[in-house]
DNA sequence: TTGAGACATGAACCACCTTTCAACTTTTAG
DNA sequence: CTAAAAGTTGAAAGGTGGTTCATGTCTCAA
């Protein structure tokens, strides 16, 4: 990226030249995320965000080209987000069982006090398809890197595969949208050891 | 309106009192589930939805109070069609981690010839949660029935919860979804494979 | 056969919201 | 200090598409 500036195949955010250009840019992102996670993207309104944001509505323009832009943009920044957050869980000290249960109960702790995220990033199937597929591609990867090196360490079974990264994501989201999303109860520490235990040993009797 | 009809709090389905009447529900809603399948919900557009059907505008109306209400008509409609796929695949002869192989086969398979289906279902989510909530929740309780018999036929290990139920459907969501829905790498088998000796033994080496 | 209710039609209505724009204020660089 | 660039403003344009309605046709029980 070392352009100064102006080529932009599509839609490059428009970068703010000043401070005050700065903080008028983040308002808006975090008006949008509020309002696009309580009403949701159609419900949702250009004036409710800068209403939100406390600028005028043709100032949202200045930043965004569409209301689909910034849900755009609110969506990578979001995806970022979960990742920094399970990458703060994911300390050095950690491996195999032990990395994805920390990674779950992130997980599980982040989706509880971020609900309107995962809302967002739901959405992002039918209003930002490619970003929603990316979010999840990208994130099944990171989960079948941790698994192979783990079984090249011998704690996991050989022959891990793009499908137990999945199954294992899937079983994460779903646990976060029943017990951090919607449930009370949700203990995300009670939640995690039986994910964790039903990893590692499956759930035959023995 | 000296309908001897009437009686409706709310959104009562207006239920055609003629063979010609109950042809047109259909028509429309047949090429709703195509409207809704292709473009989303808020892509489609009622004018979609009667040109597919072929009918005029205003006749959707006859039946429908609103976009909303067609559309919650027709998650109902297809949760009951899932349901009954799913049933068909649970075989009294099967028993244990063959029922739940069998019944994750059967979804991947319904999966990818349904994927608006899917689309539906989905994006129930932001547009009718009532019924999304409700899909999920019956099915998981579908699912945990099977574990706790399974449990009490020694198969399983005892213990069975209900966030096992969600475990697993989590799983065979995010399966469906990569493998059925995106993937073309789909052969059912192979993923059913995968999952089932990953829920039977876990994924530690021994 | 017949008339009352069921159903069909599509132009027009209208509410709502995104987007534009021209005038104005603030910031920055020289 | 000053002019150009960056940023702000909110009224109004403009589109879209859901919903209504007055009129006309069809169906079926009596």
């Amino acid at each position: 990226m070392a352009t100064s500036q102006s080529r932009s195949p599509d839609s490059e955010p428009k970068v703010p030249r000043t401070e005050r250009g700065r903080q008028t840019l983040r308002k808006l992102l975090d008006a949008a995320a509020k309002e696009f996670g309580e009403k949701g993207f159609h419900e949702a309104s250009i004036s409710g965000i800068t209403r939100r944001a406390g600028t005028a509505l043709g100032s949202f323009y200045t930043y965004f080209d569409s209301k689909d832009e910034i849900f755009r943009a609110l969506v990578k920044d979001m995806s970022g987000q979960v990742a920094a957050q399970a990458g703060k869980a994911v300390t050095p000290d950690l491996a195999g069982f032990d990395i994805e249960r920390a990674a779950l109960r992130a997980f599980l702790e982040f989706a509880r006090d971020n609900k309107e995220i995962y809302r967002i990033i739901d959405e992002a199937e039918f209003v930002d398809p490619a970003s929603f597929r990316e979010h999840y591609e990208t994130t099944a990867k990171r989960i079948l890197e941790r698994l192979q090196k783990g079984e090249a360490a011998g704690e996991f079974a050989p022959g891990m595969d793009e499908a137990h990264a999945w199954a294992i994501m899937g079983m994460n989201v779903f646990l976060g949208l029943r017990y951090s999303v919607w449930g009370k109860g949700g203990e995300p520490d009670r939640i995690a050891d039986i994910a964790n235990a039903m990893l590692r040993d499956g759930i035959a009797s023995r």
